[in-house]
Order: structure tokens, then C-alpha cells, then sequence
DNA sequence: ATGTGC
């Protein structure tokens, strides 16, 4: 029987089963590389760096077992967006490039009781006093205008909570109960402070964006009553990062490993996989860093629930604790994390870099909170602002697979600049509306065009895939209702 | 993604 290979261009993989691919270890690889998609996704990927990218990882020291590509994969900065690796945190390294520049960028989806027909004919008033008690677009804005960042950074959502900007239970329902304790904001340039203190509480522009939905399907009825999701029921996504400052945080140690560790610069096929030895001072460093950025996204995602939930009070007049407008969970799409994994019967210390990729614990995996221990993690995917979302449930395969991983999203399917030429944003905005009910309000309208539903990967196929690989369980679909962006 | 560059 002979071997089915994929010719992507100047690769060939080859498939271990149906939905892995396997790009082979040669020459100077560690590991091999693995690519979990269909064989269209796999099309969507071979014109582009993200194979070049993941072979590349594979360089990098204290790899395990390989190097991934999760089905929404697509060329990022150095490591595709959509890739996952675990690196050896005793005798491997920590590299910002696989942790992206918009460090913790993530989403949360916040649930409600209201269903579809409840905030019928209020979509034109919710959606502009969305867009006018949350601020978006590039540069400042603030929920909190000169923040006190330091606190910010050290504390994360626990800050936010006691300053009355979220509830207790919003902590338990937050990836790591929405702080990292080894945060060291004495690790964070004054740059990024200043950066950072104007921000607190803003969207931002990009792919990033608020938009209401309705909970249209519901593929697995115990995980989604564990959840808390049921049919024609109204929930809010909230999709933002670290802004200006883990932007700069990535910058300022981009450049300061390229000075200090050359040497292992030097023997990486790639610049843009800077990378610091575990155990070296600026490894912890930046460890202390991201940690902080990560508080820094946390916040911001927390000061924006708290606006949302006042401008439901508005529009429904009635308290949002009626609403019960409780968090579902918020989870990380770019980050690094200590987590111990199963190397060959082994347990081990790892830095997983996650980049455009989620978290998928299964039931059982003691980082998990009380809500979801037995039932696994919620897992939010979102797709483009017309095809709405997934919510999935960790997989029982994502340990053994994927470093405890799945997709973060539909992938690109083109460059920005590619968009905006194919797109007009005051059209796509008419035709979402006229066509699909979807009232869509930016503060430009390039960045429409740039996340038109036509630049994204068919988020149904991605979801598939996940599902059928057993690493993210399809667990509830939304549609869009309407959706405020940068 | 980003006070839209190296």
C-alpha cells in the first residue's frame, strides 16, 4: 500500500491519518512538523510562509515529539498563526515570536437570558451605544483613563474586580482565574507603561471586535446545559488583546535577545524566532514580561465586559444581574505557559507557546475551575463578522495531541492589503445587513474591508476538523446579531 | 496585531 502524500508547493506532507500531515524531519530539524486540516485547508496554506514557518520551528532547542499547525493556520511573524510548541522550560528556550506580538489576545463570551426576539428592533440602538460607551480604533481610548498600571499588571481582573468593574465570579471563569502571579511588571519597559495607561479598556482595530450574537445550534445538549448556552439565546464576544502594550513588551525583547544571545540567533533558520535559553536571566525576564501583558489583556477584556453589561442595563432597562449577564469563559488565543505534558510516558516541564491557538483541556486536568473540571474547558472560536462562532468543549485527545490545544478562529485567507483591494467597506457593511440581518459599526472603514467574511477560511471546516480529531468538541454555533470593531 | 518601519 503506498503512502498518501499532500504536494504543498515546495513541501510534501504526509498523511499519518486523516487529518494529520506530517511534514518529515530532515536535515537540521529537531522534530517533525504537523499540519491538522483537510486537504482544502491544506490548499489555503500552500501559497503562502506557514509551512516555511512551522519547518523553521522545528529548529528551535528543547523541542517535543513536533511542531504544530492547527486547521485555521496561516503565515504570522516567524511561527504561523495558528501553531503550537512545546518547548523544553529546563533545557529548551521561550521565543516571543511564538507567542505573538499581541500578547493574550483572546475572547470572552459573556451569556445572557434574553433571547433572539427580546432584542428584536433594538439591534440599531444597542449596537450604537455599544460603539459609543466603548472605545475602538488604533492609538488611545479608555474605560479608565491613566490607569494605574502597575496594580494592573500585578493583579489582572482581581484589580477589576475590587475596583468594581466585574463581579467575583467573573474570576473563576477566566483562563487562569484571570491573573498570572508571576507577572513582574519591574520586567516591563517605562515605554510600554506609558503606552498601556491610556488603553485600559479598549478595543482596538484589526480583526479585533464586540459583536452580540444568537445561539443558533446546539450540537451536544449535557455539555451545553453544563455551559449554560441554550437555543435563540443572546450572548456577547468580546475579541481584543494587550494593545500598544504587549505590542511593545514583544518589541523590547525581541531586541533584547538579538543582542544578548546571538549565538543561538545564529544557528535558527530564522531571525523573526528570537529566542532565550531556559534558565537565563532574560528568559525569566520575559516570562515576567508576558505574564504581565497577559494581566494587561485580561483587564482590558474586563473593563469592557463591565461597559457592555452597563449598556444593556441602558438599552433593557433592567440590571444586568437580571440578565444574568455572567461570563462563560475567557480564553487566551497568543500566549507561553509553564504546563507540565506526557512526553513519551514522561511528565514534563514545558513552555507551550500557543500562537492564534487555544487552550483545550479536557475534563479531569487540575488547571481547570470547579464549573468545567468534569466536563472540560469551554473553548470560544470565533469566525468572521458573518458566519458567526463555536463554542467547543476541550477535547480528551488534545493532551496527547496538540500540547492540550485546539483552533483559535477561521484563519486568513489573504493579507490585508490583499482586502482592501478586493473590498469596500461601506459595501460589505450594506450587504451583511441587507443580506444577513447583521448591523455592523466601525470606526473605519478599511478595517471592514480588511475582515470582510470573504478574507476568512471557512470556520464550519475548521471546527470540523477539531471535532473530528477529538481535540475540541463542537459543542454550540452562533450567529451574528450585530458587531462594533475598530 | 501596532502611536501601520528598518
Amino acid at each position: 500500500m503506498t503512502e498518501k502524500t499532500f504536494d504543498a508547493g515546495d513541501f510534501t506532507l504526509k498523511q499519518v491519518r486523516e487529518y494529520v500531515w506530517e511534514l518529515p524531519q530532515e536535515d537540521d530539524m529537531r522534530v517533525p512538523g504537523r499540519v491538522l486540516a483537510s486537504e482544502t485547508l491544506l490548499e489555503e496554506i500552500t501559497d503562502d510562509k506557514s509551512l516555511q514557518q512551522l519547518r523553521d520551528t522545528t529548529h528551535l532547542p528543547g523541542i517535543q515529539k513536533y511542531a504544530i499547525a492547527m486547521p485555521d493556520a496561516h503565515q504570522g511573524y516567524g511561527f504561523p498563526v495558528g501553531g503550537v510548541a512545546g518547548l523544553d522550560a529546563e533545557n529548551g528556550c521561550i521565543s516571543p515570536g511564538a507567542v505573538g506580538y499581541d500578547i493574550n489576545c483572546g475572547v470572552r463570551m459573556l451569556k445572557t437570558n434574553l433571547k433572539y426576539d427580546e432584542i428584536k428592533g433594538h439591534e440599531a440602538e444597542l449596537v450604537n451605544s455599544l460603539f459609543a460607551n466603548v472605545p475602538t480604533g488604533l492609538g488611545g481610548g479608555a474605560v479608565v483613563d491613566n490607569a494605574p498600571v502597575e496594580e494592573i499588571l500585578e493583579r489582572g481582573v482581581q484589580w477589576a474586580v475590587e475596583e468594581g468593574y466585574g463581579v467575583e465570579s467573573d474570576l473563576a471563569h477566566c483562563e487562569d482565574e484571570g491573573f498570572r502571579p508571576e507577572a513582574d511588571p519591574a520586567k516591563v519597559s517605562q515605554k510600554a507603561k506609558d503606552r498601556g495607561r491610556n488603553q485600559a479598556g479598549s478595543l482596538g482595530s484589526g480583526n479585533h471586535f464586540l459583536e452580540v450574537q444568537r445561539v443558533t445550534d446546539i450540537y451536544h445538549d449535557d455539555v451545553a446545559r453544563e455551559f449554560g448556552l441554550s437555543d435563540d439565546q443572546i450572548v456577547v464576544l468580546i475579541h481584543c488583546g494587550s494593545r500598544g502594550f504587549g505590542h511593545q513588551v514583544c518589541t523590547d525583547y525581541l531586541r533584547e535577545i538579538e543582542q544578548t544571545h546571538q549565538g543561538l540567533l545564529d544557528e535558527l533558520p530564522s531571525k523573526e524566532l528570537a529566542a532565550a535559553p531556559a534558565g537565563s536571566q532574560l528568559a525569566e525576564d520575559y516570562y515576567g514580561a508576558m505574564c504581565a501583558a497577559i494581566n494587561f489583556a485580561w483587564t482590558n477584556r474586563q473593563l469592557i465586559t463591565h461597559q457592555t453589561r452597563q449598556v444593556f442595563e441602558r438599552v433593557f432597562d433592567r440590571p444586568w444581574e437580571e440578565m444574568e449577564m455572567e461570563l462563560l469563559y475567557d480564553v487566551s488565543h497568543n500566549i507561553a505557559k509553564r504546563e507540565v505534558h506526557d512526553v513519551d510516558g514522561e511528565d514534563k516541564e514545558l513552555f507551550v507557546h500557543r500562537k492564534g491557538a487555544t487552550r483545550a483541556f479536557p475534563a479531569g486536568r487540575q488547571e481547570l475551575p470547579p464549573a468545567y473540571r468534569d466536563v472540560g474547558q469551554p473553548v470560544i472560536i470565533p469566525g468572521s463578522m458573518g458566519a458567526g462562532s463555536y463554542v467547543l468543549r476541550g477535547g480528551e485527545n488534545s493532551l496527547s495531541e496538540t500540547f492540550g490545544s485546539t483552533a483559535h478562529g477561521a484563519g486568513r485567507l489573504m493579507s490585508r492589503t490583499q482586502a482592501k483591494n478586493e473590498y469596500w467597506g461601506e459595501d460589505v457593511m450594506d450587504d451583511l445587513r441587507e443580506d444577513n440581518e447583521i448591523y455592523v459599526k466601525a470606526e473605519s472603514g478599511a478595517t471592514v474591508a480588511e475582515e470582510a467574511p470573504g478574507v476568512y477560511k471557512d470556520v464550519d471546516e475548521v471546527v470540523a476538523v477539531s471535532d473530528a480529531l477529538g481535540i475540541g468538541d463542537t459543542v454550540a454555533r452562533t450567529y451574528p446579531v450585530c458587531n462594533i470593531k475598530g
